[in-house]
RNA sequence: GGCAUCGUGGCCGAGUGGCUAGGCAGAGCUCUGCAAAAGCUUGUACAGCGGUUCGAAUCCGCUCGAUGCCUCCA
């Protein structure tokens, strides 16, 4: 049981086995940011957390086509036909071409992905650039009478739906309920029922993004574009659709009935979704001012915490933590994280030392691999597999404190599922520095100086030096260990 | 009000009907010129109250509390 995959399905609120539509392929697709404005911290745990599934299915041999857009149209600020959309709103105030403000956004998203170190998706599709597939999506919910226009606007018919495929299977609402707790103010829009939603908005005069289509000058909703651009790629059944628990309602749940009013079949086999990171035991959200920006938690800026924390240090904080878990970030907990961080990747540095003393192993390699791999296919549980590795980490120093030794075939195994995981599954970044930085390895070799004069002055006794030579070294972040056989040094 | 998730030792955070996380912090020891690192030893926690059971932190019920969604949100 435990050497197969099991994700957490969010449609059946039960974990099942893995099993994908074509052997070897996955289809997975992930709700991606809205740009318009700088990614939060919360934002980015969302991607962490798949990025971590992606690496996985990757490491275990799928082919996979990761759809993750980039949503720069269409998300309206509220529901009402006064909501406006979110980044023309921007562009409009800043008096800048909504493209601007799309394009500032997206290379801030991509950039920050990059400095957590996660893979770029296969496809990262644009919901501007598919208007058409989008119009064409809407003719046929028109055609199969689960959509109709009002005033140049169309909404999607929930009621009408509902009579023929039950609708709220994923969010687990009835109809009914949301009829009767529906917070929707009478008389603001041309809705026919407050819980149905647009699949097309006729624009204003004030706004600025706007496509022709047969209703109306406007432009499609929010809903939309992940139904047309995971059709388009990924076919009208595919393996995994992912993104954040807020967006389970209505966003996810609206895609499932937009797909199935065209196909008469639900579109998705595992419905993922990650829970929230909180600060300070709330949500982020930038209307209350709770929440961060990723880089002012690298550099150090922020009223929440008094030190800078490196990229690396919040995605280990992060994988610490199941997906499906609310994680709260706080000081504490980052300070603890860092040290285990830390800890985990001298482990790395120390295994490369080691040389093979023995035949036998005190450590067995093949079912602490095995354990592994077990924490992985069960739902991604990435803290498990983390704390498996931190075994690891302790044989690792066992041998090299000669408590403990190792054979030459274990020695290759262990060095090379450490490595996997870590970088390969985990994703975390392969070097402080890079090792063939020519003027790295210069500062290396004065560096290597310096702690043979220390040494020197040790065998000397001359303390007073030695000690000077390693606090200075402090000073700079380089970190001296004196051990038996030489002294070591650490850059911090 | 409705729907959902959750409540684990000083902090963070897995797990799950009987065996066991892990990290950080703390204490002791070994090593060491000192320090650091590393190693070893050390903690019997699962909101409360009932119930099911030979046995529950794990299942069921209730209570309390937290968070998310029900407007836009990763």
């Amino acid at each position: 049981m435990s050497n197969l995959l099991q994700v957490h399905n969010s449609l059946s609120g039960k974990k099942e086995v893995f099993k994908s539509i074509l052997p070897k392929h996955v289809g997975m697709y992930v709700c991606g940011p809205t740009v318009y404005s700088n990614v939060h911290l919360g934002n980015c745990r969302t991607f962490i957390s798949f990025d971590l599934i992606y690496r996985y299915l990757i490491h275990l041999g799928y082919k996979v086509r990761y759809v993750r857009n980039i949503t720069d149209v269409g998300h309206l600020e509220n529901d009402s036909d006064e909501g406006e959309d979110r980044i023309s709103k921007r562009a409009r105030l800043e008096s800048i071409e909504p493209m601007e403000i799309v394009q500032r956004y997206t290379l801030d998203f991509r950039r920050i992905m990059r400095l957590f170190n996660t893979l770029s998706p296969s496809i990262e599709p644009t919901a501007s650039g598919h208007i058409l597939e989008q119009i064409e999506l809407i003719k046929k919910l028109v055609k199969n009478d689960y959509a109709y226009e009002i005033n140049g606007s169309v909404y999607f018919d929930v009621k009408k739906f509902n009579q023929d495929i039950p609708y709220g299977k994923l969010s687990g609402r009835n109809i009914d309920e949301l009829i009767h707790n529906s917070r929707a103010l009478d008389g603001q829009n041309d809705k026919k029922n407050p819980q149905d939603f647009a699949l097309w908005k006729k624009a204003e005069p004030i706004h600025i993004m706007r496509w022709p289509s047969p209703w109306s000058d406007g432009f499609p909703g929010w809903h939309l574009e992940c139904t047309a651009m995971s059709r388009k790629y990924l076919g009208t059944k595919f393996d995994i659709h992912g993104g954040g628990m807020d967006l389970k309602f209505p966003h996810h749940e609206c895609e499932i009935a937009q797909a199935e009013g065209i196909e008469k079949e639900s579109p998705v086999n595992y419905w993922l979704h990650t829970n929230m990171l909180t600060l300070n035991g709330k949500k982020m959200a930038k209307s209350t001012g709770n929440n961060i920006l990723p880089d002012e938690i690298f550099d150090g800026k922020n009223t929440f915490f008094k030190k800078a924390f490196s990229p690396m240090v919040i995605k280990f904080f992060m994988l610490q933590a199941h997906y499906r878990s609310m994680v709260d970030i706080s000081e504490k907990a980052l300070e603890a994280s860092e040290k285990g961080y830390n800890r985990l990747l001298s482990a790395l540095e120390t295994i490369e030392k080691i040389t093979p003393s023995s035949k036998t192993t005190g450590f067995d390699v093949i079912s602490w691999k095995e354990k592994c791999y077990s924490s992985m296919n069960d739902d991604f549980n990435s803290p498990l597999l983390i704390g498996h590795l931190f075994d690891a980490v302790k044989f690792i120093n066992s041998v090299k404190n000669k408590k403990k030794s190792i054979s030459i075939l274990d020695l290759e195994t262990l060095k090379k599922s450490i490595h996997d995981f870590i970088y390969n599954v985990l994703g975390f970044r392969i070097s402080k520095y890079s090792e063939n930085d020519t003027k790295f390895e210069k500062n290396k070799e004065i560096l290597e100086l310096l702690l043979e004069v220390r040494n020197k002055a040790r065998d000397k006794k001359d303390f007073e030096i030695s000690d000077f030579i390693r606090e200075s070294l402090i000073e700079l972040k380089i970190e001296l260990n004196d051990t038996g056989n030489g002294t070591n040094y650490e850059i911090k």
